[in-house]
DNA sequence: AGTATTCACTTGCTGTTTGCAAGTAACTCT
DNA sequence: AGAGTTACTTGCAAACAGCAAGTGAATACT
């Protein structure tokens, strides 16, 4: 039934983003590697935000821009999304490093409560990086004080 | 990566039907409610299987039957599962009873440790019914052994 | 033994959805 | 003022989904 709300490969993946990454914008989404295209796009946050997963709000710097945030339903997807995350690791060989992953699966709660920290703080530093430097701990409020 | 698997509206809706209603055939996945169409239900069967999520099996008693199995790779995907269906229960006016789902969620390990054995021992007993007699408990192996 | 029915598909046709390329309107930066 | 950015929309071809009907093998009924 929830599941209808899923059923295409793109609204998941925009979801990740913005969860994961902290992309908030058309543009990052459409630059996000996998190649949607801007109609589909368009289409899938509008679908989104009618489902109540995102909401749009307008950057108060540069006009043109908006930016779309999580509400509180989309933000209760992390669960979900994490699980699906370390299924992926397991079966599909993915990018992200595994000893990250291992300890994300120890540790559910915590990166759990540091993905809705991040939300709620507007904190938008990449939960998981985009595959490129890959720090060895989940970072968490007292781990980048420490990294200062 | 792993969402490609996912980008429809079917396959996750029968993974559900496999895992939480022990649904094995052909003829029970379309008349499970959401009227799948023949055609779209054999390609999906045969995606599922080509990603290693299912595997079919003859009926040994009835030849013109075929079973379809979870794989390990499928069951694995219990935790998505679950916190899915939490997160359903949560926003979309399930018809699964609150009571039910409020359980699943204090035991998490428990509901996975449970389909996970019923998977194991090729129990086919549903654990969520259909929608019409309500059980107060999730079922485990005692609790059955129980109400004998 | 012969007909009917069940089961797991396949085929053909139609309509919707997707993907790409190009375009646009509003805004910002220089 | 002119170039560039951002969030879209439009048009068209190709892929996909959905329906009705059909196939072929296995079983059940008489």
């Amino acid at each position: 039934m929830s599941l209808e709300q899923f059923g295409d490969r793109w609204s998941l993946l925009i979801i990740r983003d913005m969860m994961v990454r902290g992309y908030q914008t058309f543009k990052q989404f459409q630059e996000s590697g996998e190649g949607i295209s801007s109609n589909i796009l368009s289409d899938r946050l509008r679908t989104l935000e009618a489902a109540g997963i995102v909401m749009p709000e307008p950057d108060e710097n540069d006009a043109r821009r908006v930016n779309y945030r999580l509400t509180q339903k989309g933000i209760d997807l992390a669960p979900v999304m994490l699980e699906l995350l370390i299924w992926g690791a397991k079966y599909e060989a993915t990018a992200a490093p595994c000893a990250l992953i291992a300890q994300m699966e120890n540790s559910r709660e915590q990166v759990i409560a540091e993905t809705q920290r991040r939300w709620r703080q507007r904190d938008l530093t990449p939960l998981i990086p985009r595959f490129d430097e890959v720090p060895q701990d989940i970072p968490t409020r007292s781990s980048e004080r420490r990294n200062k």
